[in-house]
DNA sequence: TGACGCATGTCAGTAGTCTGACATACGGTC
DNA sequence: GACCGTATGTCAGACTACTGACATGCGTCA
């Protein structure tokens, strides 16, 4: 028999989690038989979008460390998908952009993804889908928010009390 | 200067992206402090939900698989906060619960957690809050619906549709 | 009873991801 | 020109996480 807790149903970051979780795993099944990742797609989907950006902005957008980004990219690289000079023009930053043959197949790979998307708020109507992308957005105003990231997170039960209107 | 694509704001997927990475950093940092991760400390909290559950129900309801759960467990098994018995009881799942230590542990951590979700949701309503939660359960359903792996149509009889609220 | 299906746990290998640390390059100020 | 702060890229080490594969235990059904 399976045991599972679901009283957590109502806490939002868990539910956020599980969404995201499902997301991935429909998105990987996706990409996997033109051999891409997820990341891998999304890291290509951003390049297209803004060509010669560099290694740090991409792993701004996509929300990774740029460690990482260095290492997704050296992969794609090496796959002749993507393309960067050996020296930089100025300063460090080497602008990244892809090539013909990784254009094509984030081609493929972006008509995918779309589907997904889409399937993914298919039970939405367009305004719930509106109001679905501006709660979230307040979400991430409010945890990366100036006063986010204050240490004296104490309080455990100070603020949690209110009835919530 | 920092390039950004960001016509990409109105990608759900996309922004779910986003708040799930911001709710992880912010949640790292929190919980850091106590020697914990995110992941830990989810396993911990569906453990004291439903003690006595087995590895492969909790990677479910962390949603990870079998093997990183398993890993995880290791490590806070070997710091003495979780506790199973070396044989398992009947069949080859082996209970899990969290120590004593483990317990406490958990506890100041829940304290922190919560604040973290609270004010993910601060700047939303009640009823707002609601809302978004019904709609990613939305989300959810649609991905992982019966016909949403459409790749191998196995049709499986287990349909979890009737029970539909 | 024995073959089969299914769930659980585990090992091996690989990929993604993080923190920490370091060297390099640019832009300011003095 | 020298110094300092900031940004970029990279190396190293660790943890998270996945796929694939295998052995074990339980149940069903011919």
């Amino acid at each position: 028999m399976r045991q599972q807790p679901d009283d957590l149903a109502h806490v939002v970051g868990y539910v956020l989690k599980h969404a995201q979780a499902s997301l991935r795993t429909r998105m990987d099944d996706t990409l996997r038989p033109l051999g891409l990742s997820t990341p891998q797609y999304v890291c290509m989907e951003l390049l297209s979008r803004a060509p010669g950006i560099s290694s740090s902005d991409l792993a701004r957008n996509a929300f990774v460390t740029r460690q990482t980004m260095s290492t997704l990219l050296r992969g794609l690289q090496d796959r002749g998908l993507v393309e960067r000079p050996e020296q930089a023009p100025s300063g460090r930053a080497r602008p990244t952009a892809l090539s013909p043959e990784g254009a094509r197949l984030l081609a493929l790979a972006q008509a995918r993804a779309d589907a997904v998307d889409a399937q993914m708020v298919a039970g939405l109507t367009a305004a719930q889908t509106r109001d679905l992308l501006r709660y979230l957005e307040k979400c991430i105003d409010a945890l990366e928010g100036d006063d986010a990231g204050r240490t004296d997170a104490t309080a455990p039960t100070d603020e949690t009390a209110p009835d919530e209107r």
